[in-house]
DNA sequence: TATTGTTATACTCTATAACTATA
DNA sequence: TATAGTTATAGAGTATAACAATA
């Protein structure tokens, strides 16, 4: 998904580390690249919500405000295709940050059924926030990781993900 | 993955691919590793779920049978922390295996309070099936990536989800 | 008093279909 | 006829609290 669910996320690892289901590490589950990919996500996203709640923010409304702040102007149909989100969902999303007054809907002129989602100067300084919060979030989640094998997992993902 | 979610998958993406959103790769966003390892997950589980709904299986579902034939007879309290699922969610993912034959809960002698989940005969069965229909599944996911690739990615991943 | 499993409930996220305005 | 955005709604997934049995 691209986009993101919130997830039971730091809590409940706490409470596996507390706890003992280690034995469970060495399972075949435990070994599959599917779960693995669905544990670093569950993990990266909950402490990223959680970091986010600050701002106001979650990750998938951080996700719309990036890419308003891109300067691909992009519309809500190309949103919800990038996402992987439905557009009815997107509608939601851009509510939101419109509300609060960090992004416009703007009428293409091209075509004047599609809406273009451009970032407000505020929202352009909420995204600065954002932004800043989630490498800080990243950072913690990949903690383990040194630079370079940062940048191995950061090419491998983009090749499967895309 | 872990505890997951079932996802738009692969329609989504071929409307993707289809559509013109490419513009967005080369975006900030796009080379976060949080929303690539996001949309890998989305990918891989929307796939997976496709692919288990043969068996009448999801990757929760899954996940939890895969455990219980690990050999490590795990307690549903070790399920749900291991997967990062609250303890009333294995509550439901054990009933629909146990109503199917598939696992059986048994009362542990030396903590009455405890369920381990255990395989039956026929839930074994069914698991070497899923776990088939599971490999040809991340063969699909992974298929732009070489046999060192995945062991690399799988070893970078197991670091950060435990 | 604390923990395992269970039930109930509310909330969020996801999927689908129908509508409108534009093309 | 088809597409972008919108609305409404139902379903799946998630989080929380309370309870019984056991420790």
């Amino acid at each position: 998904m691209s986009a993101q669910t919130t997830t039971r996320g730091n809590d409940a690892d706490l409470a596996e580390n507390a706890n003992g289901a280690q034995r469970l590490h060495t399972t075949e589950l435990a070994n599959e690249i599917e779960f693995l990919t669905a544990r670093a996500r569950s993990l990266g996203s909950g402490r990223a919500n959680n970091m986010l709640a600050e701002l106001d923010l979650k990750v998938r409304s951080y996700s719309v405000l990036s890419l308003a702040c891109s300067g691909e102007n992009p519309s809500q149909r190309e949103l919800a295709d990038f996402l992987s989100l439905d557009p009815s969902q997107i509608v939601a999303l851009v509510d939101q940050l419109e509300r609060r007054g960090a992004v416009t809907r703007e009428t293409d002129p091209r075509d004047r059924r599609s809406k273009v989602i451009v970032a407000t100067t505020a929202g352009r300084n909420l995204y600065k926030r954002a932004e800043s919060i989630i490498r800080r979030a990243e950072d913690q989640s990949l903690s383990t990781l040194s630079p370079q094998e940062r940048e191995t997992l950061r090419d491998l993902l983009k090749r499967i993900a895309f």
